[in-house]
DNA sequence: AATGAATGAGATTTCATTCAT
DNA sequence: AATGAATGAAATCTCATTCAT
């Protein structure tokens, strides 16, 4: 059941240094760029010295891994219970883009940081580092939400893996680059349109 | 009608040389990603000296501008004669993703170093490159079509700037991320799938 | 009689805490190399935090001193009672290889640890750190036996100091190179080879 | 006949760069040890920028093995002639110490350094880095002689491999060990002495 | 028009040591 | 007596850019 490697158990403060840490880098990460966030800034940020991170963690990717680790555990905790709150498909999916316009709203920078990293950072083998991550927690999620709703006849015919994509796409990418052009966005009202969108293309023609 | 800056016209040879390098760095930064593409690099790709392309470019940035310069030129001189041979906003929605399909099918390394260059590059002020540039040539064009369309009664009513958004995302995101994961997918396919999802996503609902 | 510098006397704990530290510090220098001989490894082996070490010796210098001074009172101890039962120059020399081979037999780790030290450790003002050692108890003991054979009439004529340097050598450099690229090799046989050349080679003629 | 990897062949000024950058290097190494010949403190001696070295040589492995690999072809092009002198296996044996001998004298910066890296440099797998060397070009060489000899009935029986490896320590740790404590030393006298030593040593009884 | 050579800034990582508890 | 935590110095390597020819 343990792990095989014996690691010895965290201190109280080795976890929270490490939290403070991992929130420090994400707050750089998302600010200032993934390209920005050097050990330097990092431990700036934090006031410690640099070495305090390679003492608390092995490497720069173990740090990211860490960040990741939290963010897909916090998201989680954000989405499941909402999910589990519905009982259609439809109402699944609108509250899979309400929940996660919710989670970008509350944890910001953790959000942007995550995607800073999925789509710059490398891992020591030159591949990108979320390749070897459970970065996709919830994708099995959401292609069975939609292939539940094709089989009980509430959504329409369609290639699951190509919906589930865009879906997603339009939470990581598409609010993403909103954001961005336009930082006073109300990701809330954004996130309703997406709903309206989605239902229309994806609910039964007999509806 | 005059050049604000005097520049003497460039020679066809230097041309020429500009767009090789163009060409060369394109196909490195395609397959061996952003990070990788060292001017050190690129040289060594098309077969000359690193100081040759400093010759030719003032610096990477502008490399890579003209790169991305050349894309535009390219994307826009493949999607728009499909767009004008549309009469309907329907129409054209579903030319500009099947055109953007084509797209990436003929040009492939062209159209992945602007993405990689498009997330990762930045510019001297720290903000990414193509904040800088005339990267969304067709992003009126998107618009003007959904608000055309909306006008003539042929489209529901939605917002126009979160529609766009979506539908651009899904041509630079969703296929991206589709092709990284199933390489031998078929665009076209992929395209069709799409343009349905958005035909019934956009379409007024008495139609 | 009176200890110099005023340093309270060590504690029973105290002393078997160091000499179980030096002996982990011999493991791992053997085992590992110097280059990776840190002190956070060899806490790790020793079971106890970094900075027990730390604690009871007040740099990594006065550790490897006292593993240094821990081996040459074990080979002293080894070798002088086979010394002192030869009676005769020829004797003796071959009672120190065929003894130092035996040491190295017994005390593998801290044979090999030193040779490490010797080679690669440097103090604090850059010198090896062995320069400032008693590194060669027997030195002079060497010398003193080739010394007395010359004049009983049992060597020949050489210069004492470069025959006794060829002698120590055998032992620490030649023996090492050896059992590094042929780990299982028989110790005492090859002292005995070095026995019979040394004896042929330093003996009187007439003998 | 060429080596199918294409490196473009070499400028000479890139050679004579190269040349003057292992020259500064092994003076570095031979007179402040192995630890502190720093790639900083190289390039300082040579009045030249960090960098530059790593313009030249692709990290600090590549310019310690072509270190190496000149103080090879040195020593070879020192001790080949005057072992070709030879007829007789003692003449080669003695010839090989006053060889060496000469050799040290005349490149002593070379010679030191060499040792240093044999003792001190790892390679990036944690492995000596001479053990990926052609260091012992001069080993089979060296047992040749003594096979040659022992068969010609000029040498009297005894292990080759311990032979051997005892000239090979004369001759680069017992030398080494001797100029480190007397820098005076007359390297000349002390070959001649050694070459002594291994006539008596290793000839036929019946000589 | 082209190039080999040189450079300096900056990033990650390692490690012995110190300090407060 | 012991320890977790923190630190600063130093080392190697990368890369875009510049210069003299």
């Amino acid at each position: 059941m343990q792990p095989e490697t014996e690691r010895p158990a965290r201190t109280f403060t080795e976890t929270a240094r490490r939290a403070q840490i991992v929130g420090c880098a994400a707050d750089v990460i998302a600010q200032a760029g993934y390209e920005r966030a050097t050990m330097a800034e990092i431990a700036r940020q934090a006031g410690v010295a640099k070495s305090v991170i390679s003492y608390h963690f092995a490497d720069k990717n173990e740090l990211l891994q860490e960040l990741i680790r939290t963010a897909v555990a916090t998201f989680t905790g954000f989405i499941e219970p909402r999910l589990a709150a519905q009982t259609t498909a439809r109402g699944k999916i609108s509250a899979y883009l309400v929940g996660s316009a919710d989670y970008m709203t509350a944890h910001p920078s953790l959000h942007l940081a995550v995607l800073e990293i999925a789509f710059k950072a490398l891992g020591p083998d030159g591949l990108p580092l979320v390749a070897s991550m459970p970065l996709e927690t919830h994708k099995p999620t959401l292609e069975h939400i939609l292939l539940d709703g094709q089989q009980a006849g509430e959504l329409r015919e369609f290639d699951v893996q190509v919906m589930a994509g865009l879906v997603r796409s339009a939470v990581t990418h598409t609010m993403l680059l909103a954001l961005r052009f336009s930082p006073g966005l109300d990701m809330q009202v954004y996130a309703s349109e997406l709903a309206t969108t989605f239902d229309l293309a994806t609910r039964a023609s007999t509806s």
